[in-house]
RNA sequence: GCGCCUGUAGCUCAGUCGGAUAGAGCAACAGCCUUCUAAGCUGUGGGUCGCUGGUUCGAUUCCAGCCAGGCGCGCCA
C-alpha cells in the first residue's frame, strides 16, 4: 500500500489562502475573480515561511494600492488552520508564518512514506526520453557523459512526479558513417595481414579502430581478404559496430544509465517503416521530387528550408530514418517526447519539429532540450574531441578518474543550456571538495547515528507527537522547512524540465545536516528529545536517499 | 550574413509565471577535533547582474539594438 503523501506545506498555505481569497469575493470585499495562488519561498529570514505577491498582482484591478488589498485578505485569513501570522510587508507581500506544531508532523509524513516521499500520484502522463543515442562508431565521449547523466535524472525525475517514463536509445547503425567505420577497419585489417591500405579519408583513426582490427585477426586469420570486398566489408562493419555497441553498452552500465528500449536505424529500412514514413508525408503533398532527389517540404512547417531524404544517388539521408523513428513513437502514443541532443544538433530541430506538424500534433508534443557542449581542458589547454582523429577524452577515463557519482553529479550542477568546461586536473584534484562527497557524507552521517543509536538501544521509532514537539531548535525548524520543501523542489524542477534543481536542494539539505549536526548531539541522556532527533536525522537520511537516487547516484552508509 | 545558446563575486555556477537588502560552492583570510565520522563546522572580505534604450508602481528576470564567446547554417550524422 502505498502511502499517498498530503498536500507539501507550501500547497496547503497556498489552498488556505486561495480559500481567503474566495471568501473575499464573495463577501463583495474584493471585486475581480481570483485565480489560484501562487505562493513563494522568500529569499531572506524574517519574511515569513511562505509569500505570496497575490495583493501586489491584484491591486491594478481593484484600484486600490497593493497593501490596502493585502489587509482585505489578511482580515479573511484570520482563524485559518496552521497559519501563525501573516504580516504585510514591503509593497504589499503576504508573509505567511506557519504554526510551529505544524512542521512536526513531516517527520512523521517522510519516515512512513519512506522511498515514496516526494512522489507525486500519477499523472496519466506517458513521456519517452531519447537520450545519448551516440553512433556506435566510437566509444562515449564527456559530451556523451552529459547526455547520459542529464538524461538518466530527467527520465527519473519526470517519473517521481507521476509520469510514466520510457528511456530510449536509437541506435545510428545504418548509412555512411557506419560504411565509413567498416572501411576504417577494413583498411587496418588489411594492413595488419600484409596488405598496406590507407584509411579513408574521411574514415576513423583512433586507435580503437586497430584494436578491432587486431582481435579479429586474432580470431578469424586473414581469411576476410580471400572473400569478395563487398562481403568482407560487410562482414567487418557488423563486427565492429556490434563490439563498439557493446563498449558503450558497457560504459553506460558502468555510469548506472539504463534504457527501456533500443531501437535501430537498420531495423527501421529493413522493416519498411521508412518508405511507410515517407509515402505518408507524400500522400499529404509534403514530398517532392527535385534535381533527382527526394525532398521534404519542411519549409511548408514552419523549417528554414527543404530537406532532402534520398539523395541524387538513391540512398537514403539521416532523415528519412529520423522521421520513420519519431513517427513510430508518435504512433507508439506518448504525450509527449523528449529529445535530449548536443548543440551541434540543434539546427536539426526545425525539420523533426515539421514532422510533428505534417502529422498533425500541436508543437508541445516535442521537447528538444538541447545541451550546450561540454569543453574538456586538461591542466588548462583544450583537449580536441573528435571520433576521427582519435584524439578525445573518453567517458570512461572520465569515471575511471573521478568516480561514478562525481561525474553524475557533476554535470547536474549546471543547467543544460549553460556550456561547460570541465578541467580534469581540476576535478581530480578537487575530488575531495567535490559536491558530492559532501553531499554522500550527509547520509553517511545520519547512518553512522542511526547505527549508534542502535548499539545503545535507543528506541525511536515511530516517533511520538509528544517527543516531536520537542524540536524547537532554529536548525531544527530548518530542517524540518527542508524535508517539507522536497515534493515542491521535485514537482517544480519536473515542470521545468530541470533536473539541476534537485541537485541545488540536495546540496542545501546536506549543509543544513552538518551545521545541525555539529552543534547538537543527537543522542543524550534525554530520551524523548533524543528519540526525536533520531526521527528528525532518519527522515534526513530518507531525502537524502530518495534525491541522490534521481541522480542515480549512491547513498553510502558509511565512508 | 542568418538562427540557437551563453554573459551574475578572483574561479565554477544558482537565482522560483517580473517583486523585498542579488545567493552558494571553490579559492583567500581568521578560528573550531576529550563529541553520534574534521570528506565537517563558525566567521570575514569580495558585485556598474556584458552595454544602451524600452515596457512597468517595480527589471538580473520581459522586449529591442549593440558587444563578446560557443554551436549550427551539407544531397554528413
Amino acid at each position: 500500500m502505498t502511502t499517498i503523501v498530503a498536500l507539501s506545506m507550501k500547497k496547503r498555505i497556498g489552498e488556505l489562502l486561495t480559500e481567503a481569497l474566495d471568501r473575499a469575493h464573495a463577501s463583495g470585499d474584493l471585486r475581480s475573480v481570483p485565480s489560484p495562488v501562487w505562493m513563494e519561498t522568500p529569499k531572506r529570514e524574517g519574511f515569513g515561511d511562505y509569500a505570496s505577491a497575490v495583493a501586489m498582482t491584484l491591486a491594478a484591478a481593484e484600484q486600490r494600492p497593493p497593501r490596502q488589498v493585502a489587509e482585505l485578505l489578511v482580515r479573511h485569513l484570520q482563524g485559518a488552520d496552521l497559519i501563525e501570522r501573516v504580516d504585510i510587508a514591503g509593497p504589499g507581500y503576504l508573509n505567511v508564518t506557519v504554526r510551529r506544531d505544524a512542521w512536526w508532523g513531516v517527520v512523521s509524513e517522510v519516515l512512513e512514506a519512506g522511498e515514496a516521499y516526494g512522489r507525486a500520484p500519477a499523472s496519466g502522463r506517458s513521456v519517452q526520453v531519447e537520450f545519448v543515442s551516440a553512433n556506435p562508431t566510437g566509444p562515449l565521449h564527456v559530451g556523451h557523459g552529459r547526455l547520459a547523466a542529464v538524461g538518466l535524472a530527467l527520465a527519473n525525475l519526470l517519473a517521481v512526479a507521476g509520469d510514466r517514463v520510457e528511456r530510449e536509445y536509437y541506435v545510428n547503425d545504418a548509412g555512411r558513417q557506419m560504411r565509413l567505420l567498416g572501411e576504417s577497419v577494413w583498411a587496418r585489417y588489411c594492413t595488419l595481414v600484409g596488405r598496406e591500405t590507407p584509411v579513408p579519408e574521411d574514415g576513423y583513426q583512433g586507435a580503437y579502430v586497430e584494436e578491432i582490427a587486431r582481435s579479429i585477426v586474432e580470431r578469424d586469420g586473414s581469411r576476410y581478404v580471400s572473400e569478395p570486398r563487398e562481403t568482407a566489408l560487410a562482414e567487418l562493419t557488423t563486427l565492429a559496430y556490434e563490439r563498439l555497441l557493446d563498449e558503450i553498452r558497457s560504459d553506460l552500465a558502468l555510469y548506472g544509465v539504463r534504457f527501456d528500449a533500443w531501437t535501430s536505424e537498420r531495423e527501421l529500412f529493413r522493416s519498411g517503416s521508412v518508405e511507410r514514413a515517407i509515402e505518408s508525408l507524400r500522400a499529404q503533398g509534403y514530398i517532392f521530387e527535385a534535381d533527382g532527389a527526394l525532398w521534404f517540404r519542411s519549409s511548408a512547417l514552419g523549417d528554414e528550408k527543404d530537406r532532402v531524404v534520398r539523395k541524387q544517388d538513391g540512398e537514403w539521408t539521416y532523415l528519412a530514418s529520423d522521421l520513420a523513428y519519431h513517427s513510430k513513437k508518435l504512433e507508439a502514443g506518448f504525450d509527449v517526447l523528449i529529445d535530449l541532443w548536443g548543440a551541434d544538433h540543434h539546427g536539426y530541430v526545425g525539420r523533426i519539429r515539421g514532422l510533428i506538424r505534417a502529422m498533425g500534433h500541436p508543437d508541445e508534443r516535442l521537447r528538444v532540450e538541447i545541451s550546450q557542449l561540454v569543453t574538456v581542458v586538461r591542466k588548462g589547454k583544450p583537449v580536441p574531441m573528435s571520433k576521427r582523429t582519435g584524439t578525445f577524452i573518453t567517458l570512461r577515463d572520465v569515471i575511471e578518474e573521478v568516480g561514478r557519482d562525481a561525474a553524475l553529479l557533476t554535470f547536474q550542477m549546471r543547467r543544460l543550456d549553460s556550456p561547460m568546461e570541465f578541467d580534469l586536473e581540476l576535478a581530480k584534484e578537487q575530488s575531495s571538495e567535490n559536491p558530492v562527497y559532501y553531499i554522500q557524507y550527509a547520509h553517511a552521517r545520519t547512518a553512522g547515528i542511526l547505527r549508534m543509536a542502535a548499539e545503545q538501544g535507543v528506541n525511536w521509532q515511530p516517533p511520538q507527537e509528544s517527543d516531536l514537539a520537542r524540536l524547537v531548535l532554529g536548525e531544527e525548524l530548518g530542517l524540518l522547512k527542508a524535508l517539507a520543501a522536497y515534493p515542491d523542489v521535485v514537482q517544480e524542477a519536473a515542470h521545468a524540465y530541470e533536473p539541476h534543481r534537485v541537485a541545488y536542494f540536495l546540496q542545501e539539505l546536506a549543509g543544513l545536516f552538518h551545521a545541525y549536526y555539529y552543534k547538537h548531539r543527537i543522542i543524550t541522556d534525554d530520551r524523548p528529545l533524543s528519540a526525536a532527533r533520531l526521527a528528525l536525522v532518519a527522515a534526513v537520511g530518507v531525502v537524502l536517499r530518495n534525491a541522490l537516487a534521481i541522480f542515480g547516484v549512491s547513498a553510502p552508509e558509511r565512508m
